[in-house]
DNA sequence: TATGTAAATATATTATTACATATAATTATG
DNA sequence: CATAATTATATGTAATAATATATTTACATA
């Protein structure tokens, strides 16, 4: 689904975290994680801020010209160095 | 409210753009659109997402240590996290 | 392999809330 | 003031979130 449930369910498996123990950080039950997480519901803005610092994620509104050298930032990796392909971000 | 939400009220004033015209955009009704910049609504996360993209603007989980370094590299600000340089080394 | 059992995740049903439509209030401008 | 332009509020409907239950997965042990 939308690129940030998929990114906060690998962030919750990284931490090593059940649904349920997720859950109970957020005071969420256990049956939402999983459907958000399945994508099976469009969650509210306070849900998703919630569930990313609790696990140490922060979510940031980033202008889209600096996406792909703040993503290749956050990934590690070490600045591409591109020279403007005409045609670079490609999101759902 | 929610910084985030306060961040794209400022971004759609930024564009000079009308409550009316941003809700045209997203599908929305400018009565929605006056209830989430106010804070009075929670909207949903697809409801941000689409707002922040058409305002060129790309939601993004950045992780907790980073975010002082990615908030100044999107402020335009000169790296304000520096941790105990002994003193300023010269930069250009 | 088959079975038992517990842990982990998914689904069903009801309650709460975002969103749509219509209208009102506010702010700007002549 | 009057009138228009912009933003806020009221009420009904569709979707999310809560509670309870079911299903799936993992790991034993025979």
């Amino acid at each position: 689904m939308s690129n940030m449930t998929d990114q906060l369910k690998a962030a919750r498996r990284a931490k090593g975290l059940k649904q349920a123990e997720l859950g109970k950080k957020l005071g969420l039950p256990q049956s939402h994680v999983s459907k958000i997480e399945q994508g099976s519901t469009d969650p509210r803005l306070s849900t998703i801020v919630d569930w990313a610092r609790v696990l140490d994620l922060e979510p940031m509104l980033i202008p889209r010209q600096m996406v792909s050298r703040i993503r290749a930032l956050v990934n590690g990796e070490p600045e591409p160095e591109r020279r403007w392909q005409p045609d670079e971000e490609s999101e759902s």
